[in-house]
DNA sequence: TATTGTTATACTCTATAACTATA
DNA sequence: TATAGTTATAGAGTATAACAATA
């Protein structure tokens, strides 16, 4: 493997490292984990089940339960059983859920702030690059 | 803000998304949690203070000493006194720590490998465009 | 008196295994 | 019998506050 390629792979692990921090800050600014933030814009669309959660957020079902749990009591979401399958539940943002998912997404400066560098047209090129980057496996 | 801006931001979120999956899969796959990879790699270079991991890791100090004191009792680091002052700990990689932190980095193929989907030219853009991204804020 | 690190404690995240309810 | 979710449990990450040792 190429020196260049060694060094973009330490300049993306930078970035990357502080994108998160980011996240994590703009999370816990408005009164959330990661978790708990990542579960709300999970459901931000409408509403999923568990198990849709569970594979959204990779992880385990049992996982989803405890963080729905805590989400529940405090009123920002709710979990109710599914119409056509009864083992299922469906759950659904509320008001309060969608204004602190808002506020979340609003307190995450870093990604605007950082693309916001870019002219025009690199922020162009940076879209054509993620496109190859990003594109799954297989 | 543009909606240029926004969709690069949602490019950008998926990317760190599969970037932070990969890097907890390759932890795991060599027996390690984020945290101990993490802190493995920033002892890999040199010994470090707890005050100095704690700094670079972004984390509390009671924090670094239930990580380290983990990893010390698989044998992965060890801590010994300061010289200079000897209120801190210098904390340093083992050659067991070493040879687990060398693996981790070889599971960890993500970077490489999406990297190097890119021409040699374009991997030299994406480099140019991260160095305006990871510039630090002010 | 200030600083480095640890201890005690508590909460959250996370998974595994056993269980309940429904299909 | 199989599936969706929960409960019980346990280990790990994380921070705050109180503490010990050293500066």
């Amino acid at each position: 493997m190429p020196d260049r390629t060694d060094r973009v792979a330490q300049q993306l692990w930078g970035f990357v490292y502080d994108y998160d921090a980011a996240y994590e800050r703009a999370a816990r600014a408005v009164g959330l984990s990661t978790a708990q933030a990542c579960l709300l814009k999970a459901v931000a669309d409408g509403p999923r089940t568990m198990g849709e959660i569970a594979t959204e957020l990779l992880c385990d079902a049992s996982n989803v339960t405890q963080v729905v749990t805590r989400l529940e009591a405090r009123g920002l979401v709710t979990r109710q059983p599914g119409r056509a399958d009864r083992r299922s539940r469906e759950v659904a943002i509320t008001a309060a859920g969608a204004e602190l998912d808002r506020s979340a997404r609003q307190a995450f400066r870093f990604p605007r702030e950082r693309i916001g560098r870019l002219s025009a047209d690199d922020q162009q090129t940076l879209s054509t690059l993620l496109e190859t980057l990003a594109a799954p496996d297989s």
